[in-house]
DNA sequence: CGTTCCGCTGAAAGCGATTTCAACCGAAAT
DNA sequence: ATTTCGGTTGAAATCGCTTTCAGCGGAACG
């Protein structure tokens, strides 16, 4: 029972390893007979080919590397409040993986480090796998962008707007700020407050964008004392949402950058006495757990991070399978808009 | 440049492949003189052993499999609430990985599935990792357990105190809820209630008997109505919750068996005006992002679970690196308590 | 002074798959 | 009846390492 290899498979059907092999890879040219007897071997042997050979022997891997970002220390990660992207895109891209025979391996890098293109092109050269996916703020990074194009490894860039090499999966940011600022507008908010996100990430850009964007289209004027910078941080939004809630004629509607803000926001707006949403209706984007478990729940774009995984693998399987070669197309998932309790009609 | 093998690193530091080989292994019978030649044309080559052709030729395959419970559909994933046990996991994984030069494997199963064992030894037999780590709930699944066993790969259950195959790393929680309970009687604290956790876990009879533990060398009584099943989720939660605080002599604190189980009590709290910490005082287990975040911030034992995991890659490889063998032995991790406001003397 | 042993190095044989290419067969074409 | 050809099958080389084992020189020993 220890150790079946495709020889003692061949054996059990009395057939030559090759043919085994071309029963496992699902060539055509096998006659039903032999296909079914050397599948009847299989079963029988529990046999499951070894994906170290089959790297070896041919020209792929069967392995799909996830590059994820290191947090400096063990008490940074866990200050990292409850975003579960990361958790997402892993679950997405394992359903998928499982589906294609793949495997999804998880890499450390650090952006920060003197050696991340080393280190990058270390990790592919000796595992070699078929295809990469990048999250943020990875995938924007153009020293990590860099050695996975001279590698030639296909890789597939999760969340990011920015051009450049490789595919991208991402949801399509403008217009879910777009739809979030017309909702408000349609509730009657005429002063909406946006805390912008970081200009680490592009997304933030386009969020922006989408909130002029609705504004000019709804005829209403642009108050630029309206848009106050934050920086994806719980401290960064208190300060902002402060600047915002404690000045004379303060918006009625606030957007978030990100959820992290909303709920500094929310924080900020509960100290000051500032009922939500009777007086202060508030929107965001992300929809992380701690947003659906607030008081009240956050209205929010529902990210399709799993979704995004999943095409993300699909997309790297299908290079693999073909030619190895993978397009720099720019695929755009549909979000979902999650209106609750936060936004009202202003008071 | 593409694809420096061993042998271009022998040719140019003019040795044989086997003096190579033994550098990168740190073998101890190499020269001094030979082994920087080595490692010069290491560097200069910016060469990394392949890891599928270590494998194949070798004992071990630098690789380490993390099996993770699939729920049942993406919608199902979604609503899993801010529980970033298993982030947390893969963290401290990566990073020890990382040291050892090993690679982190993340493979989804199914518990509910009667494919599981097939699928258990299939992932086993095709990537043949060195090592394997399970996780809540599949750490105390016997058929994972048997397969594993049966495979005789080492593995590692974390967080899970039932005795069985394999070894432990987990943090000690009866004397977690032992001190956690202490805590709330030196704060004055004589009815407290307990919303027990799901009876799957191992892990929620031992918080219960530190609880009683507890209780009893305080010289308090332990009145069993005060005992509510949950089952770790928030519905239950909301119901036990319910329970405790609309009956008549309702207890002046409670101990939520889990972290979602808090947020219930808390919501059921807000509904019912009790105001936390001044009328009802809170506590629980795991610290989640959302408990940290919540109004009051709750009183928590912080589970090291990056650490136990980081130390269940430490026996793996060294295991590895031995014979193959590991030991079954339970190693208890420290824990923190997070003492925060939702804790404070009774009224 | 010859033998033994030890420390170091290298040659060659796998590991378990894929790939390449040759061989085979019967049906269609000549 | 012979050649040809497309569709199947298998033999052997190969991938990049580790393992096993042999070789080799010099120190220690009898």
């Amino acid at each position: 029972m220890r150790n079946v290899t495709i020889v003692h498979v061949a054996e059990k059907a009395r057939v030559s390893v090759k043919t085994v092999s071309r029963v496992v890879n699902n060539e055509p040219t096998v006659t039903p007979e032999l296909r079914e007897r050397v599948q009847a071997a299989i079963d029988q042997l529990g046999y499951a080919p070894n994906i170290a050979a089959r790297r070896l022997g041919g020209s792929r891997s069967f392995l799909i590397v996830a590059f994820n970002d290191r947090k400096l220390t063990l008490e940074n990660w866990r200050s990292d409040r409850g975003n579960n992207w990361i958790d997402r895109m892993q679950y997405g891209a394992m359903l998928r993986c499982d589906v294609h025979g793949y495997h999804l391996l998880c890499e450390l890098i650090d952006l920060e480090s003197d050696q991340l293109a080393r280190r990058v092109q270390h990790v592919l050269s000796s595992l070699r796998p078929d295809g990469v996916i990048l999250t943020p703020p990875n995938c924007e990074d153009p020293t990590v962008l860099e050695a996975l194009k001279r590698a030639q490894v296909p890789f597939v860039r999760m969340g990011s707007a920015a051009a450049g090499p490789g595919a991208r999966v991402r949801m399509d940011d403008q217009s879910a700020a777009r739809q979030l600022t017309e909702h408000l507008v349609e509730q009657g908010h005429r002063r909406i407050g946006f805390v912008t996100g970081s200009k680490r990430f592009l997304a933030s850009r386009a969020r922006e964008d989408g909130y002029r964007q609705a504004l000019s289209a709804a005829g209403l004027p642009i108050d630029e004392t309206l848009l106050v910078p934050g920086d994806f941080t719980f401290e960064g939004g208190v300060a902002a949402a402060e600047a915002l809630l404690s000045r004379p004629g303060r918006p009625t509607a606030i957007l978030a950058g990100n959820d992290e803000t909303a709920l500094a926001v929310m924080h900020v707006a509960r100290r000051l006495e500032i009922v939500i949403p009777g007086a202060l209706s508030l929107a965001t984007f992300d929809d992380t757990p701690s947003v659906r478990l607030s008081l009240p729940p956050l209205t929010t774009v529902r990210q399709p991070v799993a979704e995004m995984a999943a095409q993300a693998v699909d997309l790297l399987v299908a290079a693999a399978a073909k030619d190895g070669k993978l397009s720099r197309a720019d695929h755009l998932l549909p979000f979902e808009l999650a209106l609750r309790a936060s936004t009202a009609p202003p008071p």
